[in-house]
DNA sequence: TCCAACTATGAAAAGCTTTTCATAAATTGC
DNA sequence: GCAATTTATGAAAAGCTTTTCATAGTTGGA
């Protein structure tokens, strides 16, 4: 925003209202009634004001607006980690539907540093965010409570918290269904593959199992791999961790493996492929999320899929509403994922 | 940033500077100079005011400061599709460096739609963002002018512009050696998959391949599936192109396929497999990006890794150094890619 | 003791808008 | 032809900071 003196350059300073009320023969006022339509002008003065706006390639000053009118038309988007394809759909999402009602989006890309995030958020309110969107995380309910006392609209997605408007999947339903489904094919001894158990999402997925094994009188039996490890290099670990577990399982093989991530099935993929086991012949695999090369392994994932995008717009139009002063309250919207059938089970 | 009528929470309306001091009984210079240390302040004065900030929660407006100061600390953050790993990974480099200077950004995901980045941009212009950064993208020419125009500090990523500072990948160099390598392995047909070659860095790489050809004396023969809809849904088309191609190719099949990316060479390895080739054996195949997943397709893909995050923290670097004044002109930071060589060839 | 140099504080301007209210001119209705 | 509207415009305040400059009081040195 700093001006150098460009002697090439005519514009070297950006034009104000002031600039083009002068250029233009007209108030400040003027001006402003122009560009908002907040008054009724005559046809000769407005088009002598358009003309001025045009030829000194005027813009509003959206610092000034802002703090005038005490809205930015801007809020701050919260992810965990950008590099994920599963945020950075729904971060799409959100920023499709903002574009169409033109609001502006602060990225803030956590990385899981609770210290970032922190800073991050007092950023966002210092620069008087109209809302904020929180797409998973964990363990900064205290920030959010935060921005709640400073008054911000706020809305969690892909996550639940007390008191907290938010969107999300049905995590848990779609994981016990899908037990019961398998079941009807057969499928009697069941494994589950995942990192630690600390996201809302993630949890869910859990419970999931645990209640479909217990639909289908199943007995938990074990067979739950929840290690540290597959919360970084998740493909090379669950490699890891499934031969791990195989090799000293003895008779104890799973007829099928769920895992809590298409990125973990890869994983566990490689390991069994590595280790002589037929998939799906000796053991199936379901993986959760249904990223783009799922279709794509071999043999190709049965998964979960779960509409991120639309994840993402839908979290937005609830934000706006907010925003706007409709006074919701307890809305917990839930989106269906839907279940891909592919040859891995 | 609305405030409602909150009768549970006394911090209804955000404090201002104007609290602050009538709270700590001094003037508001005083509680300005006390937040940015300039000038010296008794430290009783000082307590009493940090106190009353920290009573009324007050945080600085950031509005009203980039106006008064004309600067913002925020940059706008211009990709093609945070979608793409690619991209959300430059991202993240550029954001995890802008924190580190308590910058913040604005994501704008254009989603190649030319007139969604038409509107970012001015949208950015209006936000009074110090810096703006462009990520690939193509035929915005006239964009990136107009903000150079309006005398913002600009660096492109991943592409280059006569004129501009950018930083990118050493592209045509490494594929143009790759070949060479190839060469000295026995390959002697090449094959070259790519949607169509709009963006800069596309042009690259595809000269690299016809440079490394002539390097080696072969001719080139024809073998370029240049193809639109590698644009989109780029395995399943990669897949549909190579199975097309190798049905009529009668014996010209290639020792080798290079791909301008690992997802169209994902598509490719599954439609080589459909047909029955054996990887490495009867075609060889490279792809590009070094994607995480591609070190467990099957075969483990050979490519070539450019780090995005490295390239996104040096690319804010610079455009630091520009809003910071240095006067740099004709910049062109090119960082050198890494060939991973795994079983696919 | 007096002057110079600090130290500590505050008044007021400036940065760019929007918005309220006032006013003058034009139009309408009768 | 006159009152009542309506149309068209502008002056000035307000929104929240930072920053310059002034002032009053201290301190230190000669």
């Amino acid at each position: 925003m700093k001006q150098q003196n460009n002697s090439e350059n005519p514009f070297t300073k950006k034009a104000t209202i002031t600039d083009v009320a002068r250029h233009a023969h007209v108030s400040i006022s003027t001006v402003s009634h122009v560009i908002n339509h907040t008054a009724s002008i005559s046809p000769q003065t407005k088009q002598r004001v358009e003309n001025s706006i045009k030829e000194l390639r005027y813009k509003t000053n959206a610092l000034a607006r802002g703090l005038r009118q005490s809205q930015t038309k801007v809020i701050g988007l919260v992810v965990p980690d950008i590099r994920n394809e599963f945020y950075a759909s729904c971060a799409s999402g959100v920023l499709q539907a903002a574009d169409k009602y033109r609001y502006t989006a602060f990225l803030c890309d956590c990385c899981y540093d609770i210290e970032r995030e922190t800073r991050s958020i007092n950023t966002l309110i210092e620069q008087c965010v109209d809302g904020m969107i929180f797409f998973g995380g964990s363990k900064d309910e205290f920030l959010i409570h935060a921005v709640e006392q400073a008054n911000i609209p706020i809305i969690l997605g892909d996550r639940r918290l007390d008191g907290y408007n938010s969107v999300g999947f049905a995590n848990e339903k779609t994981v016990r269904n899908l037990i019961g489904t398998l079941y009807l094919k057969g499928k009697r001894k069941f494994c589950y593959v995942s990192e630690p158990i600390e996201m809302q999402n993630l949890r869910e997925r859990y419970n999931g199992f645990q209640l479909g094994l217990k639909d289908c009188g199943i007995e938990q039996n074990g067979m739950v791999l929840v290690d540290k490890r597959l919360q970084q290099e998740k493909v090379k670990n669950a490699q890891k961790v499934i031969i791990e577990y195989l090799s000293k399982a003895g008779n104890e093989i799973p007829d099928v493996i769920l895992t809590s991530s298409d990125i973990i099935a890869f994983g566990v993929i490689v390991g069994l492929r590595e280790m002589g086991y037929r998939i799906p012949e000796d053991i199936g695999i379901v993986g959760f999320d249904n990223i783009q090369l799922s279709a794509y392994t071999y043999p190709p994932l049965t998964t979960v899929a779960q509409d991120m995008f639309l994840l993402g717009q839908q979290t937005f139009s609830i934000l706006l509403k907010i925003i706007r002063g409709e006074h919701l309250s307890g809305v917990q919207l839930t989106l269906e994922p839907e279940l891909i059938l592919r040859s891995s089970v």
